[in-house]
DNA sequence: ACACGAAATCCAATATCATGGATTTCGCGA
DNA sequence: TCGCGAAATCCATGATATTGGATTTCGTGT
């Protein structure tokens, strides 16, 4: 289960048969955030530069260049100062994405009706577009029908919750029955489905996440 | 709202006065990570070094060091190559998290009961123990009855749907009405809570976020 | 077995990272 | 304003990253 922005994007990504040239400005991108960051954490933390240079192991004069953007570290150096700060390097390095307010979708908001049709109708109930890294959705299904999926970006995994009905779950080959308040979490970077196994109308709320 | 192990220890993190020690281990293991990553991914891309090369602009030597684990890349370097793989770098050098069949959690299964008293009855929806980056509830909301929350690790989100009564969300001084079939996705890294505002109990779907 | 082209590794040179000690700057109290 | 200690930056040096061309290895076809 996914929209299908997300999955021509990442299919895209990964089955090209020519590597495709790469965009300069991203490395430095990273390294502006960078600097920033790390003296953004220290000064958050309130640590000198000495603190940070005998906690990560990296010289007082090295963390002064990297927040004066004056050089560029190794991936150990960058290691260990992200995890000085409790951090991965991932959460070190890429921007944080920023979140403003409450965002509000109303249950009648045609918008957000994803699809209707003779198997099922599924509701976006996560904010549009579709490009962040979990999205939320009402999933009916009719007696009888079901929802199947390809393969996904590696590591996709799901969450979902029965509110109404019977549904069977599959995924790499393994299948499982749930009802009305079971709940059950998979993998859906391998084909899955889910499945209604009752007489009528299953009523379902499904978590993608992807990493 | 979230679950007091993910809040202990996200605070740990970010308030503590003193740095703590780095392990060394954690840069070796990014490394050795790394170059199996580079070679698997190239070679399940079909690409050669030379490709790689020509689309990342890192030099086949280069390339060859790191797959062999002779060389410790920069940033910048890394940047590159995972971009040139369509990943951020976060992606490449992170361990992936090992997801195994479909993990079933039944609605009467009294370890996922996390929370039932005067206010309210929350279950977890998805896998214990709940040291992942996403977490799925259920929330009954007893009327009249609030949850408030303090701010919890940075960048934290919600996301929220409501399947029976009426609620109000606050979050960032903002306050916003939602009845039966309306989401609302929100900051949670700041105090929020989830109020319920009709007759009746209020039953509601929740996503938590970290970053 | 040999020939050939592609792919990977080696090699030497240059550039840059990363360091520890020296120096300068900053912030605060008297 | 001055003095002082802490914090940040400068400096010179050694280590390592990074490169492009040369050489070796590999895989395949005849």
């Amino acid at each position: 289960m996914a929209v299908a922005s997300r999955h021509v994007a990442t299919s895209t990504k990964v089955t090209m048969n020519q590597p495709q040239p790469v965009n300069p400005e991203v490395a430095d991108a990273i390294s502006q955030l960078l600097c920033h960051r790390v003296r953004d954490l220290r000064q958050q933390n309130g640590w000198s530069l000495d603190q940070l240079g005998t906690a990560s192991g990296v010289s007082r004069s090295m963390l002064s260049q990297i927040e004066r953007n004056e050089a560029n570290p190794t991936l150990a150096v960058t290691a260990r100062i992200a995890q000085a700060f409790g951090l991965t390097i991932g959460e070190l390095v890429e921007a944080p994405r920023k979140s403003t307010g409450i965002h509000v979708i109303r249950g009648d908001d045609p918008a957000h009706l994803y699809r209707s049709d003779e198997d099922c109708e599924i509701r976006t109930l996560s904010p549009l577009p579709l490009e962040k890294d979990v999205e939320f959705y009402q999933l009916k299904l009719k007696p009888g029908r079901s929802l199947k999926s390809d393969a996904h970006f590696q590591k996709t995994r799901e969450f979902i919750t029965v509110e109404q009905g019977k549904i069977r779950i599959t995924s790499s080959g393994e299948t499982r029955d749930l009802a009305k308040g079971d709940s059950a979490s998979y993998r859906a970077d391998v084909p899955h489905s889910i499945e209604n196994r009752g007489k009528g109308e299953a009523l379902t709320f499904l978590v993608v996440i992807y990493e």
